[in-house]
RNA sequence: CGGGGAGUAGCGCAGUCUGGUAGCGCACUACACUGGGGGUGUAGGGGUCGCAGGUUCAAAUCCUGUCUCUCCGACCA
């Protein structure tokens, strides 16, 4: 993509109303604008982004073995009536009355709309276990939307739900999307600690938070520091015992500073690690909770009929975005880990005037190109600094500088974003190493 | 929902107290210079001062109402 035609506002000065690094440099970087209180559009940068984040949690799902399907947005009221979660879920839900004064409302989640389906269509234990996922928005009326899009009204989620005949199979369906959030989070580039969770409004038995790991995290998070030891990217094979796995993730202590009592953690001082961390994903086992009232059954194998038992498993995708960007920045932008970086590379072309410089970048780009490198090509007037300085908010992973000076000895600049480093080499080289 | 703050050009702000031709920086347009970390100069364009009433010869400025945004608290993926 040549930047001269890409659509991305960048912004020089920070916005008054962003306080935190995320949204500050999501505002900066051209990602999202702001349309009412904690409401977004996504620029196509940020888009570019968030179907990245989006794809990874997809791939994970379905290794799992969870099946994507799409559940609307607006739901009927009548089956919330159903569940008791009417008049439970307050404000913080948004209703509407359509035409015909019929109550609706903007889904805030869709563990009763997914029971239905459910129910309409499934008779049989032999049709279990299953497990159902969909991407897609939602709204929750919050008091007060802040920190962009990790605080907003309408966010992205995931939402995955699984249905077994017994608890003993729920709590394998459970393990499953515990060890496929490990993988999703790691290969996200975050460090992510499961916590044992309150289950809220869900409610349930078993739950767990993911916590990201990032120095200006909304809370406080106290752990053990044997979770450094532990590998996320856990190569699952079908139909595997995953208890020991989770046991050994589950089995250290791990809590937020609501639950933290520094007097008496069980964890020595010295073993304990102190940070910030911000809650992207929240898993569920909550048994027949909605099952039993709203009669979604299933036949058993001595013919007797029997609730199922359900899990719901959510990653909040859009929030995501802010917390890897609260992880990864360093004061001068956004520092991209590769797997979610809108392009890989950044070809700067130091001098469009010159004709030798122009034409070696047209070259490296469409070599780029070729290669299946996702590349922006800053091919604008600006001069050099104003580049670097853009390049560096925007924060893609490679910055590939092309100048007269250093095309008079035949040389590339390639800068690693993260670690700064800068390595001169010939552009054929680059390009092999961008390829590689 | 309780308590603060703010709405003036795309962004950041001054002007409001003490009413009298709407300003500054950045961004934008044109030209020239410059050219490896947000460069320089010259000349330009852009605002019914959130909205609605009211007071006045005259309102960004005073009064009333209203909407929106934002910060702190309780609540949350």
């Amino acid at each position: 993509m040549r930047l001269s035609r890409y659509f991305l506002p960048t912004l020089k000065e920070n916005p008054a109303e962003a306080q935190i690094a995320s949204h500050r440099l999501m505002l900066r970087a051209g990602m999202i604008r702001q349309g009412a209180a904690g409401i977004y559009s996504w620029l196509p940068m940020g888009l570019k982004v968030l179907k990245n984040i989006e794809q990874i949690v997809r791939e994970e799902q379905d290794a799992a073995g969870a099946q994507e399907l799409l559940m609307p947005t607006i739901q009927s009221a009548d089956l919330w009536v159903e569940s008791g979660r009417y008049d439970d879920y307050g404000k913080e839900m948004l209703r509407i009355e359509d035409r015909h004064g019929r109550q609706m409302l903007y889904g805030p989640t869709n563990e009763e709309l997914i029971t239905d389906i459910f129910r309409k269509e499934v008779r049989s234990y032999r049709d279990l276990p299953k497990n159902l996922y969909h991407i897609q928005w939602k709204f929750r009326d919050e008091i007060r939307p802040r920190f962009g899009v990790m605080r907003g009204r309408e966010f992205l989620m995931k939402d995955a739900y699984s249905f077994d005949l017994t608890a003993e199979a729920g709590k394998a369906s459970y393990n499953a999307m515990f060890v496929a959030y490990l993988r999703t989070f790691a290969r996200l580039g975050l460090k992510a600690i499961p916590m044992r969770a309150d289950t809220g409004p869900i409610g349930g038995d078993l739950s767990h938070e993911f916590i990201v790991l990032a120095d200006t995290g909304e809370s406080e998070v106290f752990f053990d520091k044997a979770f450094d030891a532990l590998d996320p990217m856990i190569e699952v094979d079908e139909g595997a015992d995953l208890q020991p796995i989770v046991d050994a993730w589950t089995s250290h202590y791990a809590a937020t500073d609501e639950i933290h009592d520094a007097e008496n953690c069980p964890v020595d001082s010295a073993e304990l690690i102190t940070g910030r961390g911000i809650e992207v994903g929240h898993i569920f086992f909550f048994g027949d909770k909605y099952s039993k009232p709203m009669n979604a059954v299933v036949q058993g194998p001595e013919g007797e009929t029997t609730p199922v038992q359900m899990g719901s498993y959510g990653v909040g995708v859009s929030r995501l975005v802010g917390a890897i960007i609260e992880a990864c920045h360093d004061e001068n932008g956004i520092v991209w880990p590769e797997s979610v970086a809108p392009f890989k590379v950044g070809l700067l072309n130091l001098r469009t005037k010159d004709d030798e410089c122009t034409a070696a970048c047209d070259k490296m780009y469409a070599d780029l190109k070729a290669a299946g490198i996702d590349v922006l090509y800053d091919d604008t007037n600006d001069g050099a600094g104003a580049k670097f300085a853009n390049m560096d908010l925007i924060g893609l992973p490679w910055q590939l500088a092309v100048g007269p000076r250093g095309l008079k000895n035949g040389v590339v600049e390639l800068k690693n974003r993260k670690t700064g480093e800068r390595v001169e080499l010939a552009p054929e080289e680059a390009v092999a190493k961008l390829s590689a």
